[in-house]
DNA sequence: CATCCGACACACC
DNA sequence: GGTGTGTCGGATG
C-alpha cells in the first residue's frame, strides 16, 4: 500500500470507531512495512488488539491495539475527542505495562503522545497528508519498531533543574533589590503555583501569560493586577471575564506582591513558554528552601534531593508491606474467580463473587485508612513521593478488579494520607502546596478530573511546629500515623548548644534525660521518637535519613536502644547524599514491625547491628559488643589540642635556635618539629611548634623571648576569648597538652604515629622529639613487633570496622579501635610494655617477651622492619636526597630534596604509594600478614569476615 | 583529663 | 576542580 492509497481510502472513509478501527492499523502496518499484530504475535501476550477486554462480556478493553514495550493505541471515531481517548489510555497505562509511546487516532489524524518515564512529555500530530512526508511517516515507523528514537531529550529533571536555576536567580535578584528573603520566597511561590496552574490549565486561556503581558504594556498596573489574580484565585470568582476556581490554601491567605521592574516581566514571561505541568513538585521545596535562606542562596538551582535517594527508604517502609500484602489477596481473589467462573448455581457464583468484592474493598480501605507521617517534612517532598506511591498502588489496584469484572473504583488516595510536622512556618506552608500540586498532576496524568471547590481541600495535613521540644518544654505527641518518614535536621552534638539556644538545649536534654545522649546529633531524637511510636504502637515502621555518624560513637546509643525494642529491616550504610558542596554522606535506616528479611545496602543479611553492618547466615558477628582492653589502655594517644597558632614554620625555628635568652637556656626547650596527619601522609611540611609542656608557668615561659612574644601576639588574644577557664589562664600552653601521653613517652627514643583521618590506616615511626599535633594519634612503643601487628591486615580491618568517618574518610579513634584490638597473646601492648628492648642482627628491634612468644615476635618485627624499609627507600630515595644535620644537636637529620628531584620527590607520599600498590608492597605486606597470622594462630586463608569473627571472640574472651 | 564529632572547611596536588 | 586531611568548641565520662 503506498501513502497515496491509503490516504484516500481513508479521507473517504465514514465508518465508525468500532467497524473501522482494526482494518485502519492494517492498513497502517501494510503502509509502514510491518506485520500485523496477528501475524507478529498470534499468541497476542505481547501485542494485539483490545488488550484487556474482558472476553466473558466483551467490554471494553484497555487499549484498541497494543504492542508491548511500544504503544497503546486507541481509535475514536472521526472528529470524536481524541482528548478522551488519551485520559484512557493514560489511566490503563500501568495495565499495559507502562508503553513508553500513548497514540490516539480519530483516523485522519494520529497523534503520538511520549509516555517515558521522567522526560517531559511531547507529542507528535500527524494528518492523513503528512503520511507522504517519508520523515513523518518515520516518526510512525519509530512507534513500531524503535520507541526510543522518539525518546525526548529534556528530562523532568533536566527541566526542573533549569527553572529551579533560573527562577532562583531571578528571585536572588530581588533579594539583591533589598526585599525581604522571606516575602521573596511567599511570593516566588505563588507565581509559582500560577505557573503550574495555567499549564494544566486551571487558569483557563493562557490567563497568567497574558496577564504578564498587559503589564509590560501598563507597568503601572502590574502590582494592582497581580494583586487581583492572586486574591481571586485565594476565594474564587472571576478575574476580568475568566472564571477561576476556588483555590483555597494559605499559599493564597496573604497577597503582596513586590514591585516588579519590566526585566522582572520579560524574566516570567520567559518562564511562561517552560512545561511547568512536568515540574517535579520537589522543586518548589528546593526553591523555597533555597530562596530563604540568604546561607543557601549560592546553592540556587544547584542539585536537589533525588527522588531515588527518598524511595530508597519510601519503598521498603511504605510500599513492600502493602504490595506484599496485596499480592496475598490478590492470589485469593484470582481463586475466587476461578471458583466463581466454574460455579455450577448462580448463588454460589454469587456468594463467591460478593466475597471478591469484600476482598477488594478491603484491600482499597486499608490504602485509603493508610497514614503516613513525616515529622521532619521540610517541604514536603518525602510526602509528596509517598503519596505517589500508595496513588500508584491504589490505582494498580482498581485496575486490576476491574479486570477481575468488577466496577470500576474512583481513586481515593490524597493527601489525606499523609501527615507531616514542621518547624518552619513557611517550609510547611510550601509543603502543602506541593503535596496538593504532586495530586492535582497525578489525577491529571492518569485521566481523572480534579474534584473543585475547592481546589486544595482544607484537611490538616501538615502541623506548624516543632517535633521533638514543645514551647513549654515538653515533649510534643506525634500523630499516630502507619508509618513514619523523613529527613531530620543534622546538627552535631557539640554544636546543638550554640545553634539552638541554652533553653531549648535544656528541654532536649530534660526531656529525653536516659533516652539519648546529650553529645548526640540532632537527627538522634527523631530516631529515638519514631522508636517510641513504634514501642507505644502508635507506628509499625519508620525510615529515616541520618548522618552517617549515627553508626559510631554516642549517636549509636538510639540505633542500640531500637534494635533492642524492634529491628532494623533495611538499611545503606554509607551513601552519598546531595548537598551542595559538602561531602555529606549518610545513613538510610528502616526500622520497625514489618516482617521481612533485613537487607543492607541491597544484600539479604541474616541481621542488621547497630553500626549497621551484617551479620551473615554463618557468621553472626556483632562488634558492637566489643570492650575495651585493659592490657591495651593508656598506651594510644591523640596528640596536643594546640588551640591556637603555636605552630612556627622551620626556618624560623631555626633563627629562633641561634638566640641566646636572659636565663641562659636555649630555646631548643622550647621548639619541636611538629606532625600532624599531612606529615605522615604526605611529606614532612617542616612544621614546628612551640610547646611550653604542660606545666610551665607563665614567668618561666617568659624567659625564651622570641617563642613567648610570637604566642602574644599570635595566641593571646583568641585564646583569652575562649569559653573556658583553664584555656583562657594558661593561654601560653596548649589547650590539652597531653600529660598522659608526655609521661608514657618518657624513656622512647621513638614512637608510632597514624594519622587519625586518612584514606589508608597506615603507621610510621617518629622520632621522640616531635610532638604529635591532635589529628596525629600516637602508639608508645619502640619496638618492631608492635608496628608490624598494627600495620598487618589483622589491625587494619579491626581499625576499619570499629572506628567512625570524617565525611567518607575512615577515622582511627584510640578508645574504640586500639583499645578494643586483642593484640596476639603474650604481644600485648602489656607485654611489650617493658622499655628493654634487643636490636636484632637485621636491625630489627623486638619487645622483651615471654620466651615462649619469641619467635613471633622476631619474625614479626623482622617483617615489619623490611616493610618499613623498603618503603621509607620509596619514599626517600637516597640518590634524590641530601641529609643535612639540623643546626643544633639533638634532632634528626633534615632530608632535602636534590633540586633536580625535587618534583619527584613531591609525589612520593604514603597516600601516592598505597594508592600505587606497588608489586613489591604487596609482598612485603603478606610476608607481615603471614607472621602475625602466626602469632594468632590461625590460617593465611581466612576471609576478612573470618579474621573479625576470630578477633570479636578474642576480644570477649579477654574482657 | 582525655576523647570525639563535624547537612564541614580548606589546602594543595 | 577533585582529593585528601584538619580546626576547634563543646560535651561526655
Amino acid at each position: 500500500m503506498t501513502p497515496d492509497e491509503f490516504i484516500i481510502k481513508w479521507q473517504r472513509s465514514t465508518l465508525k470507531e468500532s467497524s473501522a478501527a482494526q482494518e485502519h492499523f492494517c492498513d497502517l502496518c501494510q503502509l509502514l512495512n510491518e506485520l500485523t499484530p496477528a501475524a507478529a504475535d498470534p499468541t497476542g501476550a505481547f501485542y494485539c488488539f483490545e488488550r484487556g477486554a474482558i472476553k466473558t462480556t466483551g467490554g471494553q478493553g484497555w487499549a484498541d491495539v497494543w504492542k508491548d514495550g511500544h504503544f497503546g493505541w486507541e481509535y475514536k471515531g472521526k472528529h470524536k475527542d481524541l482528548k478522551a481517548a488519551f485520559v484512557q489510555l493514560h489511566r490503563y497505562a500501568p495495565a499495559l505495562n507502562h508503553p513508553p509511546l500513548l497514540i490516539v487516532s480519530d483516523m485522519e489524524q494520529i497523534i503520538i503522545h511520549t509516555a517515558f518515564t521522567g522526560t517531559v512529555p511531547d507529542q507528535y500530530t500527524l494528518t492523513l497528508n503528512d503520511l507522504r512526508d517519508p520523515s513523518k511517516l518515520q516518526l510512525l515507523k519509530w512507534a513500531f519498531s524503535d520507541p526510543e528514537k522518539l525518546r525526548p531529550i529534556d528530562t523532568t529533571a533536566a527541566l526542573t533543574e533549569r527553572a529551579a536555576r533560573q527562577f532562583g536567580e531571578w528571585a536572588e535578584a530581588l533579594c539583591q533589590r533589598g526585599h525581604d528573603s522571606a516575602a521573596v520566597a511567599h511570593f516566588s511561590q505563588q507565581l509559582l503555583f500560577c505557573l503550574f496552574a495555567q499549564d494544566i490549565e486551571l487558569l483557563p486561556n493562557q490567563l497568567f501569560t497574558r496577564l504578564l503581558e498587559n503589564g509590560l504594556k501598563y507597568p503601572a498596573q502590574v502590582e494592582q493586577m497581580l494583586t487581583n489574580l492572586l486574591d481571586t484565585m485565594a476565594t474564587g470568582g472571576l478575574f476580568g471575564s475568566e472564571a477561576i476556581d476556588w483555590f483555597n490554601s494559605g499559599l493564597f491567605a496573604e497577597v503582596q506582591p513586590l514591585p516588579l521592574e519590566t526585566a522582572d516581566l520579560k524574566t516570567l514571561h520567559s518562564f511562561t513558554k517552560l512545561n511547568w505541568s512536568a515540574i517535579e513538585p520537589s522543586i518548589f521545596g528546593t526553591l523555597f528552601e533555597r530562596g530563604l535562606d540568604p546561607k543557601q542562596r549560592a546553592q540556587l538551582g544547584a542539585h536537589y534531593t533525588d527522588p531515588n535517594s527518598i524511595m530508597r527508604l519510601v519503598a521498603p517502609v511504605v510500599l513492600m508491606p502493602l504490595r506484599k500484602e496485596w499480592q496475598s489477596v490478590q492470589k485469593e481473589m484470582l481463586q475466587l474467580k476461578t471458583a466463581a467462573d466454574a460455579a455450577k448455581s448462580p448463588a454460589v457464583r454469587d456468594k463467591q463473587l460478593t466475597k471478591l468484592r469484600a476482598l477488594l474493598t478491603g484491600m482499597l480501605e486499608q490504602l485509603n485508612q493508610f497514614r503516613v507521617l513525616d515529622p521532619a517534612c521540610g517541604s514536603g517532598n518525602f510526602l509528596f513521593l509517598a503519596l505517589k506511591g500508595l496513588k500508584d498502588l491504589e490505582h494498580e489496584i482498581i485496575l486490576a478488579g476491574e479486570q477481575l469484572g468488577l466496577m470500576r473504583a474512583f481513586p481515593t488516595v490524597s493527601p489525606h494520607n499523609v501527615l507531616g510536622i514542621e518547624k518552619n512556618h513557611y517550609a510547611a506552608e510550601l509543603a502543602r502546596v506541593t503535596v496538593w500540586i504532586g495530586e492535582i498532576q497525578w489525577m491529571l496524568q492518569h485521566g481523572f478530573s480534579l474534584s473543585k471547590n475547592p481546589i486544595l481541600k482544607p484537611i490538616n495535613i501538615i502541623e506548624q511546629r516543632d517535633a521533638v521540644v514543645n514551647a513549654d518544654g515538653s515533649e510534643p505527641e506525634w500523630p499516630t500515623a502507619d508509618v513514619i518518614i523523613g529527613n531530620p535536621p543534622f546538627l552535631g552534638g557539640s554544636k546543638k548548644r550554640g545553634l539552638l539556644g541554652d533553653d531549648y538545649f535544656t528541654a532536649l536534654e530534660t526531656i529525653y534525660a536516659g533516652r539519648v545522649p546529650a553529645g548526640a546529633d540532632l537527627v538522634c531524637y527523631w530516631f529515638e521518637k519514631a522508636r517510641a511510636q513504634i514501642d507505644i504502637g502508635k507506628a509499625r515502621a519508620a525510615g529515616l535519613v541520618s548522618t552517617n555518624s549515627i553508626r559510631g560513637g554516642s549517636n549509636r546509643k538510639v540505633l542500640d536502644q531500637i534494635c533492642q525494642t524492634t529491628r532494623i529491616f533495611n538499611a545503606w550504610s554509607d551513601e552519598p547524599w546531595v548537598n551542595d558542596g559538602a561531602a555529606v554522606r549518610v545513613s538510610l535506616i528502616s526500622f520497625g514491625e514489618i516482617k521481612t528479611p533485613p537487607v543492607l545496602n541491597d544484600e539479604r543479611v541474616a541481621v542488621i547491628y547497630a553500626d549497621l553492618t551484617a551479620g551473615s547466615s554463618e557468621i553472626k558477628m556483632d562488634v558492637t559488643t566489643a570492650k575495651q582492653l585493659k592490657e591495651n589502655a593508656a598506651v594510644c594517644f591523640m596528640g596536643v589540642s594546640k588551640k591556637g597558632a603555636f605552630d612556627v614554620a622551620g626556618d624560623l625555628a631555626r633563627q629562633w635556635l641561634k638566640l641566646p635568652n636572659p636565663h641562659h637556656k636555649s630555646n631548643k626547650l622550647v621548639l619541636r618539629p611538629l606532625c600532624n596527619g599531612i606529615d605522615l601522609t604526605r611529606r614532612n611540611r617542616d612544621v614546628w611548634v612551640i610547646d611550653f609542656g604542660t606545666d610551665m608557668p607563665e614567668s618561666e615561659a617568659c624567659f625564651y623571648e622570641k617563642p613567648f612574644a610570637y604566642i602574644t601576639e599570635e595566641v593571646k588574644p583568641i585564646r583569652q576569648n575562649n569559653n573556658r577557664e583553664s584555656y583562657r589562664q594558661y593561654w601560653w600552653r596548649h589547650a590539652e597538652a597531653r600529660p598522659g601521653m608526655r609521661a608514657a613517652l618518657h624513656n622512647l627514643y621513638r614512637f608510632i604515629a597514624t594519622p587519625a583521618v586518612a584514606k589508608y590506616r597506615t603507621f610510621s615511626w617518629l622520632d621522640a622529639i616531635f610532638l604529635a599535633d591532635q589529628a596525629a594519634l600516637i602508639i608508645t612503643r619502640a619496638d618492631d613487633s608492635t608496628f608490624g601487628i598494627l600495620h598487618s591486615c589483622f589491625h587494619q580491618l579491626w581499625s576499619l570496622k570499629m572506628g567512625t568517618n570524617l565525611g567518607a574518610t575512615p577515622r582511627y579513634t584510640p578508645t574504640t579501635t586500639f583499645e578494643t584490638f586483642p593484640f596476639p597473646i603474650g604481644l600485648t601492648p602489656a607485654d611489650t610494655a617493658s622499655n628493654a628492648i634487643e636490636t636484632l642482627n637485621s636491625g630489627a628491634i623486638i619487645p622483651s617477651v615471654a620466651s615462649e612468644y619469641r619467635a613471633h615476635a622476631i619474625a614479626i618485627a623482622e617483617a615489619a622492619h623490611q616493610l618499613n624499609q623498603l618503603r621509607d627507600h620509596w619514599l626517600n630515595p637516597p640518590e634524590w636526597i641530601d641529609r643535612v644535620p639540623e643546626i643544633v644537636a639533638g634532632y634528626p637529620d633534615r632530608i632535602i630534596a636534590k633540586p633536580e628531584y625535587a618534583a619527584q620527590l613531591k609525589q612520593r607520599t604514603l597516600t601516592n604509594l598505597y594508592n600505587k600498590q606497588p608489586a613489591w608492597l604487596v609482598n612485603a605486606h603478606q610476608q607481615l600478614d603471614q607472621a602475625v597470622a602466626a602469632a594468632y594462630g590461625c590460617s593465611t586463608e581466612l576471609s576478612e569476615a573470618e579474621i573479625l569473627q576470630q578477633l570479636l571472640q578474642l576480644n570477649l574472651a579477654r574482657a
